[in-house]
DNA sequence: TATAATATATGACACCGTGTCACTTGTCAA
DNA sequence: TTGACAAGTGACACGGTGTCATATATTATA
């Protein structure tokens, strides 16, 4: 977390460091981005980079948290939408993230993120369903969710439901951001995979 | 790819270089891992490393893939004697991964790649399974599984089953390696993600 | 208001890692 | 023996990180 200097930092500052920041994060990925370019842009001292964060790794993991933290209220209210049903909610949010992310920063952020994912940023991208299944977090999931159409027994079964889902997902987006797919053949694919998933891979006996 | 140079270099020579490198990306992540330590413990010249080698990339993904190739053939043989369930296949695979990956440092070698999983990496580990359903290599592993107790109706989605199962094969390792699960907590999580996956994640209606 | 105490800002610097290059050493064919 | 080419070498330039002594600003206190 950054320190709370940069959270005492008089609003304008701290939004120009943010954007200086996210700018270059959108340009380079985390192992290449470097700190002068961020100090440049943001026109700070070396040293008053330090007074904020702890290091790279800190600032760049509390910009994507905070843009994952806004995905995540968002996928929460789409679920209510949905009624609960996991994989269409699921299916919208990655629908709307593909054609919906207006800014170019933002979109090449995400991309970065995305393609060079150490685990640490995965987690993050999963950070709803963080934790095991009895988290607090976890439960307020689990309870948006429509069990009635699932095939399930208990709320363990509930959560790696949800893991499933997330990872194939996950792996949807990054396919999307690294190839060469064009939006409508990602959304195609990814509702396919949906289908499987509900339907099952095997065939009932 | 490693340079000419590489492999003219005699057996012995070609062989300590691996196992300094293998020793030290082991040690430490990719972006961790420095050459430094590679040509000390190897015994050779700075200028030497650059003579086999683009870059540190170049020798770890070497290195990797002459791993995951290995994997790989394992792999095929096990789906031959699971009669092409990939299911069960994929779950026997993980299981040894488990219990009999047998030295320290290829242990720690993977699981740094498993947990730093870069774009690159994580297309390492899914080579198997590269590019798009009617690749040469693809078809082979096609034509092995058992399409009788599968829920498709072409190729194109059998396809995407495989993608699916590797997906959260995946995950499960990366939870694995990063976690303080024991191996048989590993094993039964695994396993009862895969009966959701063959039996579906939806009720039958 | 004056002064002390504390918080913030700064950039030079030590340190470390990368990739290069001019040069040395080895090999092998003529 | 010699020449040509392949392989080996380590000093070095460059660039990035994190620190620290010092300067400046802000706030508290008398």
């Amino acid at each position: 977390m950054p320190k709370q200097t940069f959270f005492n930092l008089p609003e304008s500052k701290r939004y120009n460091l943010i954007v200086a920041a996210e700018k270059e994060f959108a340009r380079a990925p985390l192992s290449e981005a470097s700190i002068a370019n961020i100090v440049k842009e943001a026109c700070i001292a070396r040293g008053s980079f330090y007074q904020y964060f702890e290091d790279k790794e800190d600032a760049y993991f509390f910009l994507l948290n905070q843009q994952i933290k806004e995905r995540n209220a968002r996928f929460i209210s789409i679920l209510k939408e949905n009624n609960g049903d996991i994989i269409d909610a699921i299916t919208e949010m990655y629908h709307k993230l593909l054609i919906e992310i207006p800014d170019e920063n933002e979109r090449d952020f995400f991309k970065n993120a995305l393609l060079s994912v150490t685990h640490k940023v995965e987690n993050s991208f999963t950070s709803l369903f963080e934790g095991n299944h009895s988290s607090e977090q976890m439960r307020e999931v689990t309870n948006l969710i429509n069990k009635e159409c699932l095939n399930v027994s208990d709320d363990k079964e509930v959560f790696h439901i949800i893991k499933i889902v997330t990872a194939v997902a996950f792996r949807n987006f990054v396919e999307k951001f690294s190839g060469e797919l064009s939006d409508e053949e990602a959304i195609e694919i990814f509702r396919m995979e949906m289908n499987l998933l509900k339907n099952g891979l095997y065939k009932k006996k």
